[in-house]
DNA sequence: ATGTCGCATTCCATGCGA
């Protein structure tokens, strides 16, 4: 089975790319993020007729996660736990029913965090931790599990074109890659780095100055799997040429397929 | 240091978030 995931920033102005990119890759589920509006004006209509069914946690303006799959999404919750006070939705698990077995699915938008001065950076550390502790919750259940998205996290200096550039960002901040290799170290297995060492392999590129000609990425765009998930990995591919179509997302997919 | 985009509003210009 494939699983991907796919900051699309907006789902709104990216509908014709997001089902040109589901016809070409025909992949089970796919985990989108930022999709910047409230579940009434996501085009539901228009993906349901191209044969994907649809889950939503939206919000207006800013942040809003989905799940698009072949078949209905199960036991879906909404948010993430440990804080009742944050309403900015970022997070939408459910269970994908598989002839091979079950595989619990979350999409990801882990909170960017910039600038670092500012409330918005301890923001994003307590968001990790809260993702941290479900993590090691849903672990206990010992079930396939795949975590997708857009973490905002730049894990080593390898997964970027200019890791100097970075050094003082909320994304490669020392505190968030530690964040980072705690939610590995429960046991989840990064799933493009359990295919490759190479480095260059980058899943966004600013809008800005140039960086997609002079091909100048970052690696954030993450999938996390349990150990009952790793044991089926069989490879894991960048879908870079996204980046190269007409008006596009700064991100682009990043797909996983499972024995 | 940003050569950009998308959203929303105070709405054809500006602020915010990324």
């Amino acid at each position: 089975m494939r699983i991907a995931t796919w900051n699309v920033n907006s789902v709104r102005q990216r509908l014709g790319h997001l089902l040109d990119f589901l016809k070409e890759a025909q992949p089970d589920a796919l985990c989108l993020q930022e999709i910047k509006c409230v579940d009434a004006d996501f085009p539901r209509a228009e993906i349901e007729e191209a044969g994907w069914q649809v889950e939503t946690h939206g919000q207006k303006t800013f942040n809003g996660v989905a799940i698009l799959s072949r078949s209905k999404l199960e036991d879906v919750r909404r948010g993430l736990p440990g804080d009742e006070a944050d309403e900015q939705a970022r997070y939408l698990e459910g269970v994908l029913p598989m002839g091979s077995g079950v595989v619990r699915l979350a999409t990801i938008y882990l909170p960017n965090g910039n600038p670092p001065n500012t409330e918005k950076y301890p923001y994003k550390l307590d968001w990790m931790r809260r993702l941290t502790n479900h993590a090691r919750m849903l672990l206990e259940q010992e079930e396939a599990l795949v975590f997708a998205g857009d973490y905002n996290v730049i894990p080593e200096p390898r997964d970027a074109r200019e890791p100097a550039a970075w050094v003082n960002d909320a994304l490669f901040l020392p505190p968030t890659r530690a964040a980072f290799r705690g939610l590995l170290n429960l046991g989840l297995t990064e799933a493009l780095r359990a295919t490759t060492d190479a480095p260059g392999l980058y899943t966004f590129w600013d809008y800005q100055a140039g960086a997609w000609q002079r091909n100048n990425g970052i690696r954030i765009d993450h999938l996390l799997l349990s150990p009952q998930a790793a044991d089926r990995l069989a490879s894991v591919s960048i879908a870079k040429h996204v980046r190269g179509w007409e008006k596009p997302s700064d991100h682009v997919p990043v797909m996983l397929e499972l024995n």
